[in-house]
DNA sequence: CTTGACAAGTACGAAATCGTAAATATACGA
DNA sequence: TCGTATATTTACGATTTCGTACTTGTCAAG
């Protein structure tokens, strides 16, 4: 009886990824995936990243990230070098070759970034962020987040 | 040298698709994935959609769609109807069960709405989902969409 | 030094999606 | 009616992520 009130968020959010993912297929010499590409690009605006961190920040999975970062270490983007501050640690570097796909990603990225924001004041995009941030912070759930 | 500029939108946008699929994933008697549990969202509020149209809507394949379907039928959450108006086409509805599976699915995923859009007007709210939208239609890249 | 927590890796099977090609049935225009 | 386009299914291998359990190395507190 209740009409079902319509929700608004969630199913375009998954759409929008979707389409991100498309984006990346679409750029066949390009090569990455979606995984790999938004830790290329985190990479080229931190310059060096801990695992720890990366799955934080992008909800992967400790051994979706290990098959993750040994691809890119395969293919030579990406360097793994223990940190010396911790060295259960590693600290996760582009070398020359990932600055150079990661700026490529980082261009794609941004393209769609900008059509997307376009006419936007930074009022207007820092709202869409902090929705965004909102739903990354999920309840944690009774299962961890680990 | 060029400070590389920050991406603000994409990677929270994977980020927050993530954390969707950890908030199913959490609730285990539940026993339905991300494209299932949008799936049966989106029949809930549609009552009946053909297949063509969750393939414009969500993005998956249409080869995809097909086994999300299957899983579905075999639960006896969704009925497929030959439609009568174009019979290629096939229409897809929620049985008894799948609305109530629908109704929980719902249920979730308005708490985690609602919880990212509290306190925001609906020009606001329609702003977050006018954005998502323009990420949503990506494109089309020369590869076509289908 | 011992103990426990933590960072990562390793291993491996399970599940899901993809991509592609081919098949079937139907619609529609000439 | 013929030919082409459309909707969907089927089949199948490839890739990816997940989940879990176990191992190794290191930190930190007592």
């Amino acid at each position: 009886m209740s009409a079902p009130p319509q929700l608004s968020l969630i199913p375009r959010l998954h759409r929008a990824t979707h389409a991100v993912a498309l984006a990346f297929a679409a750029e066949p010499d390009l090569d990455v995936n979606q995984a790999e590409a938004h830790i290329l690009a985190h990479l080229r605006e931190a310059r060096a990243a801990r695992i720890s961190e990366l799955h934080r920040r992008f909800g992967h999975r400790r051994s979706t990230l290990t098959s993750v970062l040994d691809r890119l270490e395969e293919r030579g983007l990406i360097e793994r070098a223990s940190d010396p501050d911790d060295r259960r640690s590693f600290v996760i570097t582009l070398t020359a070759d990932g600055r150079a796909v990661a700026a490529r990603v980082h261009h794609l990225l941004a393209a769609l970034e900008r059509d997307a924001l376009d006419g936007l004041s930074s009022a207007q995009r820092k709202l869409v962020a902090d929705v965004l941030d909102a739903v990354g912070a999920t309840p944690p759930a009774r299962s961890g987040r680990s």
